[in-house]
RNA sequence: GCCCCCAUCGACUAGCGGCCCAGGUCACAGCCCUUUCAAGGCUGUAGCGCGGGUUCGAAUCCCGCUGGGGGCACCA
């Protein structure tokens, strides 16, 4: 029998979510879900206020969407206060630590070393004597994060700590407090950071940051969670798109790679295209109304769902729905000058008056044939015609947009520029 | 200064001694398809940081160097 696992998420209360911690959490959680272990959501916080509050309502909304989620009620590292000044005086009395001008300090060992089997980068050793005694409950009587975070671990019964990098030379200092306190430390896995593309830390002038930017941006959690995933582990040497069920059944914390990796917005946008392009006509459209709506936009529900499947092919982020919709929700006027197209829409204009009934295959059908008659190339009649009804050179499939504007609005549209055009 | 971590195409990665004059994906370039834009198909450019070992044989193992990154708080 394999033992429970548990892990946890811990993330500071300060700000949004960051992608970067997003990445270590789904790699909690897809490394204890498939096994049926338990996942805790405990804020790393100091303090009480308002912000904190917030902060967390913002991470549980962000993990949420994402589709990660956790156990139990969220817990808050003040929560064990008492614990930690419990624990710290009885390390006192047994001589592990002592007061230091009101603080109270561990005693680190003077020689030998500290050593862990890190999953994701191996063995790690740590010479002690490069390790100071640390505070580990200060003047005020608050635990510091070195102490504050393996008490949690240890009363939290946490089986595997899989944090970032930067906690690495924090390690060696919980790994002796748990020793001291008479604890089984957990298993530790320190993922590599995720960096911007000039090889700093991912931050808000890469162009996206928190969960809530790429939201806005148009991305979708499909597509969040692929890529995070990818970002320092791979399956084998060709798969790529992977569901969110697929991840929980093949992903393996043993294989991710122990260097950091650099975060690329254009194959993430890539993936996300991918995958909404799987998502069924009926899920997709639900999405574009939930992007709508969020960006603000007043645009009729019914049309916007109407709209939607004659994009899902075009777009690989959601924000760039507007820009390929919008004639259907509002007056349009052509970018583009329309010189000497006045013959073709003039004929195209009669034609699409009488054509029955007004749906996008007896147009295409009427439109070619004019256009042989007129001995113009596909694109030399059609073009004129998008840019009129459309206004711009770039739009969903002509004649399904023409049946969606409809009859009469195609219609006024195509007489406003056919004097213009002349 | 001290400690720790990392190192394959521009990016994400496969590779765990011979199958690799290095494979896949994004990006980029060209071609095809095509009512625009996409999507799709095909082709191409491009990489094992350097130096020593070990070995019949090294991208793969060892050492050094160089280059990145993190840490050394009564911050988390």
């Amino acid at each position: 029998m394999n033992p429970p696992v548990r892990v946890r998420m811990a993330p500071s209360p300060t700000g949004l979510l960051h992608i970067g911690s997003v990445r270590t959490f789904l790699f909690n959680w897809l490394f204890a879900r498939p096994k049926g272990g338990e996942v805790l959501l405990r804020i790393e916080n100091t303090d009480t206020s308002r912000e904190v509050e917030e902060a967390t309502e913002q991470i549980q909304r962000s993990l949420e969407w994402l589709g990660i989620d956790w156990d139990g009620p969220v817990r808050f590292q003040l929560d064990r206060m008492e614990d930690a000044q419990r624990l710290a005086r009885q390390l006192v009395d047994e001589g592990k630590a002592y007061e230091d001008e009101g603080a109270i300090r561990f005693r680190m060992p003077d020689e030998g070393v500290t050593a862990w089997d890190d999953v994701v980068r191996g063995r790690v050793e740590v010479p002690n004597e490069s390790i100071e005694d640390l505070v580990i409950l200060r003047g005020d009587g608050r635990p510091t994060y070195n102490f504050a975070n393996p008490i949690d671990d240890m009363l939290d019964a946490i089986t595997h700590v899989i944090r970032g990098q930067d906690h690495i030379s924090n390690t060696p200092k919980q790994l002796l407090i748990l020793r001291a306190l008479g604890a089984e430390p957990p298993v530790y896995a320190h993922v590599p950071d995720v960096l911007g593309d000039d090889g700093k830390k991912l931050s808000k002038r890469h162009g996206a940051q928190s969960v809530d930017d790429f939201r806005r941006q148009g991305y979708i959690p499909e597509a969040l969670v692929n890529f995070l995933a990818r970002l320092g582990w791979a399956y084998d040497d060709q798969k790529e798109v992977f569901t969110r069920e697929e991840l929980l059944r093949l992903f393996d914390l043993e294989t991710v790679t122990p260097s950091p990796a650099v975060f690329d917005f254009q194959k993430l946008s890539w993936l996300n295209g991918v995958h909404l392009r799987e998502l069924s006509p009926k899920e997709y459209a639900d999405r574009v109304v939930e992007y709508i709506r969020d960006a603000g936009l007043d645009w009729d529900e019914e049309l916007v769902r109407r709209a939607a499947p004659l994009v899902q092919e075009k777009i690989e982020k959601l924000d760039q729905f507007p820009g390929y919709t919008r004639f259907f929700f509002e007056e349009v006027s052509p970018a583009v000058p329309l010189d000497g197209a006045g013959p073709v829409l003039e004929q195209a204009e009669q034609i699409l008056a009488d054509v029955e009934p007004f749906e996008a295959e007896p147009i295409e059908r009427e439109l070619r044939s004019l256009a042989e008659r007129l001995e113009l190339k596909p694109r030399e009649a059609f073009q004129p015609i998008r840019i009129a009804v459309t206004g711009s050179k770039v739009s969903p499939g002509l004649f399904e947009s023409l049946e969606l504007l409809g009859r009469d609005e195609t219609l006024t549209r195509l007489a406003t520029v056919r004097g213009a055009a002349a």
